[in-house]
This record gives structure tokens, sequence and C-alpha cells, in this order.
RNA sequence: GGGGGAGUGUCCCGAGCGGCAAAGGGGGCGGACUGUAAAUCCGCUGGCUAAGCCUUCGUAGGUUCGAGUCCUACCUCCCCCA
């Protein structure tokens, strides 16, 4: 996608080199640009979920790279926009989400924010490219129909929008595009304009599937009187068998740690494929090149140092270094040592319920590895069910007191689901 | 508005003579083999106080000893005509 283009500015550069670009509107352009220094540039997120997850990484380490190479990031919530619903690359419409929930889900979006940019609230002499945080609610909820139909609306041209990827996607499947959804694409131009506007931003960023949100933003900005906008995408990221990102059987691979342990969040990377190993440490840290491509050359069973590296260095940007220590370590000795780590992911259980003796299968339910006990019973049959690293064989087993270690019981799934039944 | 078709195991697709907890895939989970990888092979893939019981086939009724299967109404979606 850059092709041969040579960068000048760091910001390009370190986006090239580490696999960020797909596309961009004009690279030569944006390179001065970055290259002058004071780059503006934003990424919006939708406040569809309470946090966000693996799949937006690629997007805040975006963000995060054009800090560090001084840019001024700008995190748009899309207080506004999700009300409305963006149709990019989704075969139906979402439903409606309530303004409460929106409300809440934006609270925790912003926490994970604070861990990868800095919004320059501790020291605020460093404020020439602190982080900003913006909601188009501020300006998209004060719009009045009219005045943005003759202000905005008569820029667009509806011949245009039929022949954009997202919206010819679902006429020609025959798959319902309500308007509201078709209203998308022009609010999120609108963002970008206002927010060249009142943060003079030039730039916005976004996966691929953005790209004709965006591209619509340039043009209303030339209409509109704006200068120069500019568009950079990054690829949609799969794994290399093809699954999307961030997904797994067991939900979303969250950012927060309330949604999904950190031990689980590192174990998420540690499980990753040989073939993506290289292109995770290249995206997901920011170990230097040279280093990620000694990790990368590791043959056989070496990857998995590599993978371990990316699985800490991952970890450590999110939950801290010494969180993903801990997990780190936990996973050491789970699965080298076969001991019972203090760092699992864990269940509370009164002391009394396991004293009393606790029936296995519902222990298992209890720490949430299986869904009931049905479930639990087709495990043990297939001998997925371990206690304390012991194989249950015996459906109508009890947990006693006696199968406490250091006060808690070791329940594990399969090779790699362990929780802890701890009791309190 | 008129005519035709479709909604199945709450992950998806998809068979289904009136006896059905319901074929087959995909996905997922577990096991074997490995390196906590991939590929491959095997098993499992409604709930429960479990050789029994309970709840599932768009919704609500009806026929029947018995309904996913037949009848009626309704809802939703698709196709053709206007």
């Amino acid at each position: 996608m850059s092709d041969d283009f040579q960068p000048q500015s760091e910001f390009l550069r370190v986006l090239i080199e580490r696999g960020f670009v797909h596309q961009c509107s004009d690279f030569a352009g944006l390179d001065a640009l970055a290259k002058a220094g004071g780059l503006t540039a934003y990424i919006g997120f939708d406040c569809t979920a309470p946090s966000l997850h693996v799949g937006s990484l690629v997007q805040i380490m975006l963000l995060r790279w054009l800090q560090k190479t001084g840019g001024r990031p700008i995190a748009l919530m899309g207080g506004g926009t999700t009300r409305v619903g963006d149709p990019s690359g989704k075969d139906e419409s979402r439903k409606l989400i309530s303004l409460e929930t929106i409300e809440a889900n934006k609270q925790g979006i912003k926490r994970i924010f604070s861990k990868f940019l800095d919004f320059g609230e501790d020291a605020p002499s460093s404020c020439a490219c602190a982080a900003i945080m913006q909601d188009n609610s501020e300006w998209l909820g004060a719009l009045n129909y009219i005045d943005f139909l003759r202000e905005i609306g008569r820029h667009f041209s509806v011949n245009r929008m039929l022949a954009m990827d997202s919206v010819k996607m679902r006429l020609e499947r025959d798959q319902e595009l309500s308007f509201l959804e078709f209203n998308y694409m022009c609010l999120q131009a609108y963002d970008f304009v206002e927010l060249h506007k009142r943060q003079s931003c030039v730039l916005q960023m976004g996966g691929s599937d953005q790209w004709g949100n965006i591209i619509t933003g340039l043009d209303l900005g030339r209409r509109l009187g704006t200068g120069q906008l500019y568009a950079l995408t990054s690829p949609l990221l799969t794994t290399a068998s093809g699954a999307k990102m961030g997904k797994t059987a067991q939900g979303a691979v969250w950012l927060d740690a309330g949604m999904l342990p950190v031990f689980d969040y590192w174990q998420y990377w540690r499980n990753c494929e040989d073939r993506d190993v290289g292109r995770f440490l290249k995206l997901f840290t920011e170990l230097p090149l040279e280093d990620i491509a000694r990790l990368e050359a590791l043959g056989g069973a070496e990857i998995n140092e590599a993978k371990k590296v990316l699985a800490t260095e991952a970890t450590a940007m999110v939950h801290g270094r010494a969180a993903a220590s801990s997990a780190s370590e936990a996973a050491r000795q789970t699965f080298e040592e076969g001991a019972l780590a203090e760092d699992l992911p864990f269940v509370e259980i009164p002391r009394g319920d396991i004293e009393a003796g606790l029936g296995a299968l519902a222990a298992f339910v209890r720490a949430g590895l299986v869904a009931s006990t049905g479930e639990a019973r087709r495990q043990v049959k297939g001998g997925g069910l371990r206690i304390n690293d012991q194989t249950l064989t015996d459906e109508r087993a009890m947990i006693g007191a006696g199968d406490l270690n250091e006060g808690s019981v070791k329940l594990s799934l399969g090779k790699k689901r362990h929780v802890l039944l701890r009791a309190v």
C-alpha cells in the first residue's frame, strides 16, 4: 500500500515499518505535515460496549505512536454517532442503544485511553502534544435538522453515497439499510470538519473499513473550506488462519481487567499462532524492530519464547508492567511446573460451602469453567476436568476441606483454562 | 393493495412420512499427537435433584392418544405483480 514511498517523518516511518498502514489519501502531503511537527489526528470510537477489546488495539496504538512521534492525538468518543449506528462492514443493523448505556460505555472506554495516551493531566507543562478527548455528542446533539441539511447535507451526493462499499453491500444483498444508518457517514464527515475547526485536526485514521467514511469527510472539508484534510487507514487484522482479532469462544478479549482477567489477557497473546508472532510484536508492542526481527527468527519450539515476550509486552501496555509480570509468572508456574500459582483467575467461595462438601460438578459451574452441570458431566466423560491437577473421573466426587491447598482448590478445564476456588 | 415463499436445537447454515431432544455441516469445547502453535484424527456440542423428569422448531389458539410436522389467526422477512 505504501509501495516504495520513503517517509521523511518519524511518524509515517514508524507506522509503515510496523505494518499499521493500509491506505493513505496522500502519503507525501501527510509526511510533510508530520515532519513539520504538531500534527493533530483523530480516531473515532463508538460507545457500543462497556470497554474496548483487542480489535480496537491497532487504532489505539496508532494514536499512541502519533503522540510518541510528536503529534497530538484526539480520541473521539462517538457519544452522538453511537446513537445512529455505523453500517460499515456490518451486514445487518445493530439494535439501538439507550442513552444511559452509551454514557456508561463511554466512561469505560475513557478509562482504557488513559493507559495509552498522555492527556497531560499530571504535567500540564507537557501540553503541546497532550492528547485530547472529545465527544461528538457535544456538537451532534445540538444540531438542528433543517440547518444541518442546508449547510452540510447539500454537499453530500446521494449518487456517490450509494456507490460506497458499505452502502452498496447492503443494497446488493437486499439487506435493510435504514435511513438512520445511511446518515452515519454524513455525521462522521461532519465530525472531521468540526474537529478541524475546534482543534485544527487534519488527519483522520481508522480501520480500512472506515476508508469511505473518512474520505467523505475529506470531501466535505474541501467544500466547506477547511483546507486539505488527510485520511490514513490500518489493515483489517485477522489471525493467520483468518479469524477476526479479539474474539474467542469465551467472548471478546477485553482491555479491561474487570471484564477479562489479566492472566487470560496474557494467555490470549501467548496462544497466538506461530505465523502471527512477528506481525503482532510490531503492532502491539513497542520493542525495537531489531529485537523483533531476532524473536521472529526463532524456529520450532523456540518461537514460544517470542510468544512469551509478546504476551508480557502487550499485557504490560494495558495492565502495567507489574501485572504483566505476575501473569507471566503465574503461567510459568502453571504450565512449566504444574504448580499452583497464586495469580490465576479466581472465584471466591464461602469456606463453609467447601467444608460442608461441594459437588465437583457444581464447583466447576461456580468457577465459570462450564455453563451447566450437564456440560460438566460431558467434560468428565471426555477427561477434560481436573481438580488440583487430578483428572476427575467420578461425576459424584465431592470437594472438601482436604482439597484446599493454601486456601484454594485449582480447577482446570482442558490444559489451558484454570480457575482457583478461593475459600473466604 | 394482489400473488407466491420462508421463519427449526438462542453461535451460524440447514434436513425434517403425525411418535422428535429432532439428520447433516460449519463453528466451538474436550481428548490424542505436539511446542500452551498449525495441520490431522477421535469424542462431545438443550436443562435438571439424571436409567427418570422438564423445556425447545416465529407468536397465540385448535384438531389429535400424540404436532416441528395438520388447521386458524397474528407477527417478521424475502420474491413477483400494482
